[in-house]
Order: C-alpha cells, then structure tokens, then sequence
DNA sequence: ATATTTGAGTTGAAGCTTCAAGCAAAATAC
DNA sequence: GTATTTTGCTTGAAGCTTCAACTCAAATAT
C-alpha cells in the first residue's frame, strides 16, 4: 500500500501536532456538549438555525444552507427533517427553480437560537477568544486560513458574499 | 434561560472565530476521510492502534487507551470489538487485576498500521505542517496549549512523562 | 417535440457514537 | 468475615451521520 519513504515529522513537528490534534478533537466535543446541555441542540443544528437567522427573510436553499453549515446535503435534509418536527424549521418548495428546497426558520425557531446563542457564545469566549491574547488570535486566524486553503486549494475564504 | 448581557465577539473576534471554527470542523472530516479510503480505518481506531504499538508489548488497559485516544471508555470498548474481528487486536483479562481488560496489538495489526501511518503522515503534513512555516507552528503550539488548558484547567500538558 | 443528462433533495439502511443500565472484581466499611 | 461501595468494563438501544439509490424538475441535445 506504500511505496516512498515517507517524510516523517521533526520532534517539534511532532509536538505541535499532537497539541493540535488533541485539540480539534477535544474542542468540539467541548462545544457541543454545552449546547447540548444548555438547549439541547447540537453543534451542527445550531449552525444551521444561526445561518437561517443571518439570511435574508430567515430563509435558505437547502443547499446554500449545508454549505454554510459545513455538511452534506444528505445530513442537512435528516435534521431540517428533525428541526421540523420540532417548529424550529419549515420547507417550502422554491418559487422559480422547482427542484430546490427553502428552508425557513419559525418565529419559535428564532427564539430558540436567541435563547441558545448567548450562552454558546461565552463558551466560544471562555474556551477559545479568552484565553488567548489579541495577537494569538490574529495568528489563528492566519493559520486557519492557510489550512483551510491547503484543504480546499479553489476555495478562498471567506466565501465572498456579492 | 439567559440571565446576563452576553459579551458578543468584536469583528476581529469573530472573523478568527469563523475561520478556526470551519477548520475544526473540515480538518478531521479531511483526515478521516484520507484514511477511510487508504486503509479502512476511521481517526478513531488509527489512534488505538497507535497508540497500543508504541506501548510496551504493545499492550494497553483499556482505560488508559481510552484516554490516549480522547475516547470515552464505551466507545472504545466498541472499537476494540470491531478491531478484534478483523483480527488487529486481542483483550487479555488483566493478570492482577481481574476487572481490568488488556488491549494487545497484534501481529497483523501492527502491519496495517505500518502500512496506513505514511499515507496519514502525508496527510498531516500536506494540509497542516508544510502550509505553515516554523514560527506558525510553533505559535499554533501555543495556541493549543492555552486552548487545552482552558478546556481541562486541571490538565497539564503534554502529560508529564516522570 | 422528445430523449438524455444534469441538478437539487429525499429516503432507508447500515455504521458509528452515546447513553443508561448492568455485571463482576476489588476495595472499603462494619 | 460479610455487606457495601467503587472501579473497570461491556452491552443493547437510541440517536446521528454516511452511503447509495432514487425521484422529480430543469437544462441540453437530437
């Protein structure tokens, strides 16, 4: 199954990932055992009730939306599906293009989200923006940025917006 | 079931939010991803397995692995079943301690993560080592250091060794 | 006009994770 | 020395995600 010698990391290499790795592993379980706890939404479901509020009329293509969301289209349909049994969500059928579908967030699914974000937000802080000096979190942000290009070398990012 | 004035993130705040949290949520969906279609294993069990061969005799409680691998102990009881009919790995009852189990790496284990780690190696360092430059690394070390400690204030880290 | 291909979503089954309950061995209390 | 609690792990069910198959609508080709 393998056929060059790989390039096996430096120690300090090594070091900086195994702190890295541990923490994107370890971080959003973190989160979305909050949000589980506080509203009982998960970290997935709360993304996408949070894109829907930003949007125009609190409406969204379902693909736009999973996009947004950072999951497929497939796992996005189940949980609109479970959002809707909940009054979070409603479908409708887009006017103009009958093969897609709007989701739209309900006055009830809006409360939720204004219920949940505060406290999701203070986690965001006291896990991630706090501990972190104004510097370290410019340097984040340019680290992310160039990770999210190494993995999506089309893409740039921010998804620009007009 | 909000009390207080939440403190919302500033601008810069959160455009480094965004980007780190689109990070953490594509980076392991990468990495799974490159090792579902290399070697059949998920992030999960390539670090059980990883973690058991660099054990002496390749043998771990299941506590400890659980922990090595930032899983809860039913998951990986799970895992450790599935592993086991594919033959990577064995359960020993604990000689000393009788409610204990031992994990062991077998033979044939230890092939499949010898031929799975210089793909996954790759992988690291394609989307997250090579994009970087040393410095970056270096601050991404401290960032997740700080990022850990935040999340498990106890904790430090890496895990002493003496 | 009709046939084919592409695009947008949905669905059910299979797989993995979590959760709560359970079991047995060891440690502790009495 | 027996009863209780704690520790370490396993198990089955329920929940969520993924995967492959499918439907229906729009665009394209003939």
């Amino acid at each position: 199954m393998n056929r060059d010698e790989p390039r096996w990391l430096s120690a300090s290499e090594l070091e900086a990932w195994k702190a890295f790795s541990a923490m994107i592993i370890k971080l959003p379980a973190a989160l979305d055992a909050q949000l589980r706890a506080d509203s009982g939404l998960n970290q997935f479901e709360y993304l996408v009730l949070a894109g829907l509020s930003d949007a125009p009329d609190r409406t969204l293509r379902m693909s736009d939306l999973a996009v947004l969301a950072n999951g497929s289209l497939s796992r996005l349909s189940h949980v609109v599906t479970r959002l809707e049994g909940q009054g979070y969500v409603r479908r409708e059928r887009c006017p103009g293009d009958g093969r897609a579908t709007n989701a739209v967030l309900t006055e009830e699914g809006f409360r939720k989200l204004a219920d949940s974000a505060p406290g999701h937000v203070e986690q965001v802080r006291s896990l991630v923006v706090d501990p972190l000096d104004p510097e370290q979190l410019e340097q984040l942000r340019g680290i992310c940025l160039q990770v999210l290009q190494a993995m999506d070398p089309g893409l740039s990012w921010p998804p620009s917006r007009h």
